[in-house]
DNA sequence: CCTATTTCTGGAATCAATCAAGTTTAAATT
DNA sequence: AATTTAAACTTGATTGATTCCAGAAATAGG
């Protein structure tokens, strides 16, 4: 969890300006991995007072756009954001309520990289999602979430 | 590319009614693999005459349900379908264009299925999507499309 | 042939995401 | 510290895929 100084530091190391809506986000999505926007936008406005929807989807397009945060989108899911960059770790989606996990790279330093028949991509990245159900979706039974 | 008598008897096979929606659905997906929902509306009114919208996303979820097609949503596109299921292969995308063609499972029976920490998750499926460039785009050099 | 259930139509509503024009502000400059 | 300027933010409207709803039509079984 960053302190204030240290956001400011990570913002201006990628030739960002520093402003509050940027801190904000950028606070909310390391207390929040994962989160999608509305929920960025929700914690963005307990922090500042109130923020521009705009404001927050133009932040996070800057944000991504250098690199410090991630978007994700799973299927049937709106676009999620998270902090954690570089590391080339994948995620476990669960089925019913949509949570999300990191999981470190399964096998090896580049797995799953070697498609076998490229068709003549020139492949640059290898996105894994794996799919199944969160613990608590587990003790729940069998009942799927209307918010899958 | 399945006759109308053969499209006919996977619809029954899967308990489903005959209909000209339907059949006409599934033709264009057999005809246009990786169709967009729109592709799908526009080819299926060029089969009917005429259908609406709603019939076409109908008709695509019952397909879904019953396993007749499968849905994909790569990062920054829209819904498309895919007829070729059962196989467990994956795909490739083109980053400028969003090209999409057929990639067979890269190691091994079940590759990429054993995240290395689950969280606990009861994981069923492994989807990998591999990021790049199509021939097309390759040539075309580095500017990227607009429809990305 | 008739009935019940499923499917399709037409139109409206929803919601994430984007666009546009104008105002404000961070940070470089004098 | 005042000035400048490009980047960032605000408000308000718009797009576009997807879904909801109520009623009409058509399929499949009796």
């Amino acid at each position: 969890m960053p302190t204030a100084v240290e956001l400011e530091e990570i913002l201006r190391g990628a030739d960002l300006r520093v402003t509050r809506p940027r801190m904000a986000v950028l606070a909310a999505l390391h207390a929040h991995p994962h989160a999608d926007t509305g929920s960025i936008v929700t914690a963005a406005r307990e922090d500042l007072g109130r923020v521009s929807t705009q404001a927050v989807y133009d932040v996070l397009q800057a944000l991504t756009e250098r690199g410090l945060v991630r978007r994700i989108e799973p299927s049937g899911s709106v676009a999620r954001y998270e902090t954690r960059v570089g590391d080339n770790h994948h995620h476990v989606v669960c089925r019913s309520c949509g949570a999300i996990a990191d999981v470190a790279c399964a096998v090896g330093p580049a797995p799953c990289l070697e498609a076998s028949e490229s068709h003549g991509f020139e492949i640059d990245e290898a996105e894994v999602v794996y799919w199944g159900r969160c613990p608590d979706c587990q003790i729940a039974g069998g009942l799927a979430a209307t918010t899958a």
